[in-house]
DNA sequence: CTGGCGTGTCAACGAGTGTTGGCCTACATT
DNA sequence: AATGTAGGCCAACACTCGTTGACACGCCAG
């Protein structure tokens, strides 16, 4: 689901040429032939990636993520139909997250603070993910089944009480997003200086407790 | 010691602590007949508040405050100068966060959770500080402003360790504003649904642990 | 060669934005 | 009564945005 490297330090008037070249190696999943597209299809995504991260819904413009791809931005529209359509692919996440079930139980809070943390800087697409989730009532929804798809049946997997699931998970949320919102969003400098490291030794035994601790 | 409003163009953005309380015309705090402009003015904060609050900075027009106050788009330019000038009055905040060293000190977590969490659904403000400080990087200079001059001071009033004082604080704010953005900005169900107290008892140890216990 | 098709550019439209300047009205002061 | 001024409205400007339709180039099959 990666992107391929662009040559294009300078963006020359050559876009076409460019394309040429750059013929995409991956289409795995398929036996057809790759098509010249599959590149600036990757090009653009990556792209809106990188400005919704940085810039929220509203303010990551078509035109800009056009500029970013060196294509116009009329492809765009014609790759991911409208602008809700390329956040939708653009947003599109995998958090890869670990089997809590076959790591010791009172270490499943640090393995998955330590996981988010690597994932968040490895990868724009989370980033993206929370700054118009923030900005953006689909970005909202999109977050809300991450949520639910994803880390909420992680959470069931060590939880006691099935009953107990959705509270549960909800807290890690909160703790891992502020901390996601406070170092990358906000930056809050106190917050962004956290070493790896400090933020693992405090936050884990905290989402652990979240996690598997009785009563509140 | 308070200016006269004499709403000139390119105002800059005055005090808006008047505006707490003044929602109508009668503040009887000075012998001057009320101008008609004080209530207007403080509707217009209002309206601001609320639309920030709810739709964020780029998506909040000025044309759309200026209808919820009843009164013409440019009246609004009039008063604060501009855009920003108008963010700036509107999420002017007072956290009025409690003296930590007068509350038995294994208290204070739960003290300050249970505060934030009034304080959260009693003052559109806040919501508005929080949403505009993801969306806009004027909006994230607020929120450093107030977590500096507000948040750490309290925090350093019971850390033991001056040194670490900004660790624990952006430790705490990062728990805090989890839940806030989780529950009042994503609004992921399990975490809307919560009551207070299950708030209270849930984030007040993690906040008395970033507060006061040693080592991580 | 010819014609379609994939890939891409160009120029424009319509809507919405922040912002500005001119004009109007009520009223307090002279 | 005259008038200065604060408070307010209206219409417009300049700009950017998402989006669209017409046109141009390079490739393959027939």
């Amino acid at each position: 689901m990666e992107d391929e490297a662009k040559p294009g330090p300078a963006r020359e008037a050559d876009a076409g040429a460019a394309a040429h070249l750059a013929v995409s190696a991956q289409v795995a999943t398929d036996g057809r032939p790759p098509r010249r597209s599959d590149s600036t299809r990757a090009a653009i995504l990556r792209a809106a990636r990188e400005r919704f991260a940085s810039d929220g819904y509203e303010r990551a413009t078509i035109r800009a993520v056009a500029r970013d791809a060196a294509i116009d931005p009329s492809m765009v529209m014609r790759y991911f139909g409208n602008k809700e359509g390329l956040f939708a692919a653009a947003s599109e996440i995998d958090l890869r997250l670990p089997e809590l079930t076959v790591v010791p139980a009172d270490e499943a809070g640090t393995r998955l603070v330590r996981h988010f943390l690597e994932r968040w800087e490895g990868d724009e697409t989370l980033n993206a993910l929370v700054r118009v989730g923030v900005t953006n009532p689909a970005g909202a929804e999109r977050v809300h089944s991450v949520f639910r798809d994803q880390v909420a049946p992680v959470v069931a997997s060590v939880c006691p009480d099935p009953q107990q699931v959705p509270v549960r998970a909800a807290l890690v949320a909160s703790q891992i997003l502020g901390m996601a919102v406070s170092r990358y969003v906000l930056r809050l400098p106190p917050a962004a200086a956290l070493t790896h490291e400090e933020i693992v030794n405090w936050l884990g035994p905290t989402v652990q407790r979240y996690l598997t601790a009785e009563g509140p």
